[in-house]
DNA sequence: ACTGTTGTGAACATGAGTGTTCACCTCGTC
DNA sequence: GACGAGGTGAACACTCATGTTCACAACAGT
């Protein structure tokens, strides 16, 4: 139950950033007293999905081992991240979340394993060195995002998104 | 002067979209009635940033030749695009603005010559052709968001920006 | 049966954003 | 100097989200 909570609950922000508790509460099928006895403010209910999304993040990724081979990490990470869909574009893209020091400061930490991983790949050849690794990792986080929305729009299939993210990433649109 | 505030209300509300009228208004240096005179609902506003925006994409377009080589019409699109920064970024980004029919129409039509570029691309072998047109065009939309943002974030110097993009979405990360 | 926990709706006070009106000011134009 | 077109702050009423309190119902564990 709770679990559905913080779902509904991201979906119907993400949705409309600015929909009130009320709305909220009704989505997910309990009182706005109840909501509010969870989380007193507006402002802690949105740093609780934040974090529950970053533990969902750190959750999946535990399972990646990221001295694997690149393109088997790339693989496994695809698969893992895209169908958190919008737990973590949450993340990404809720207005004013970075805004809290500690939500920051946890986003922050999530990048690193990643930017060490694609260090790694850059200097073993795997990917190239010509591109700073922050661009790396954050054009990943765009294409992935792209397959969102291509799915959330009706547009893509679940599961032609690994192959078509992981094929533009590394070999870009030139034939 | 005009055009000062249409460029500082998109601002203002793109860094927060639930800012108030008033906030706005302060940050453009006019009083909060004035505001008002010019766009009597908050709505009203918001459809008026996004049909600036649109006119501007369609100008710096109209200048770019499609029929041209592929590279160097990706290379224009790219000079183009970038610098208009958080004025598109509101468009693809701005919450809720796909309600408004009106507007959701132009920015329809606004993709519709850059899907028929890409379709060209693929059937001319400049562009990879297993993958949909519409992915590749959201791609490069994605590619450019990326570097807008790190520009924002004083990542990345904007001259250095095109050559990351186009590199990327072409040739991908692998070596 | 008793009790503590949890959820619930109703009601209330508060504050903020919004839209409106009004009197006043400051220009450039005639 | 008169005039009209914008721009301005002050003030108002209205709506709505918010946070809080309260009394009550459901339920689990004792």
């Amino acid at each position: 139950m709770s679990v559905h909570l913080v779902d509904i609950a991201t979906r119907v922000l993400l949705a409309d950033p600015s929909a009130s508790l009320g709305d909220v509460a009704k989505a997910a099928g309990i009182g706005r007293t109840t909501l509010h006895k969870r989380y007193p403010t507006r402002q802690d209910l949105v740093v609780a999905l934040a974090d529950s999304a970053l533990d969902v993040v750190d959750e999946a990724v535990a399972d990646v081992d990221l001295t694997r081979p690149t393109r088997e990490v790339l693989d496994d990470l695809v698969a893992k991240l895209v169908p958190l869909g919008p737990r973590l574009e949450f993340l990404l893209r809720f207005p004013g979340l970075e805004q809290d020091p500690r939500v920051a400061e946890r986003l922050d930490r999530m990048d690193q394993p990643f930017l060490a991983f694609v260090a790694t790949g850059q200097q073993q050849g795997q990917l190239r060195a010509d591109l700073p690794a922050w661009w790396v990792l954050h054009t990943f986080y765009g294409v992935i995002f792209t397959a969102w929305e291509a799915i959330a729009a009706g547009r893509l299939a679940p599961l032609d998104a690994p192959r078509l993210v992981l094929t533009t990433f590394l070999e870009g649109v030139r034939p």
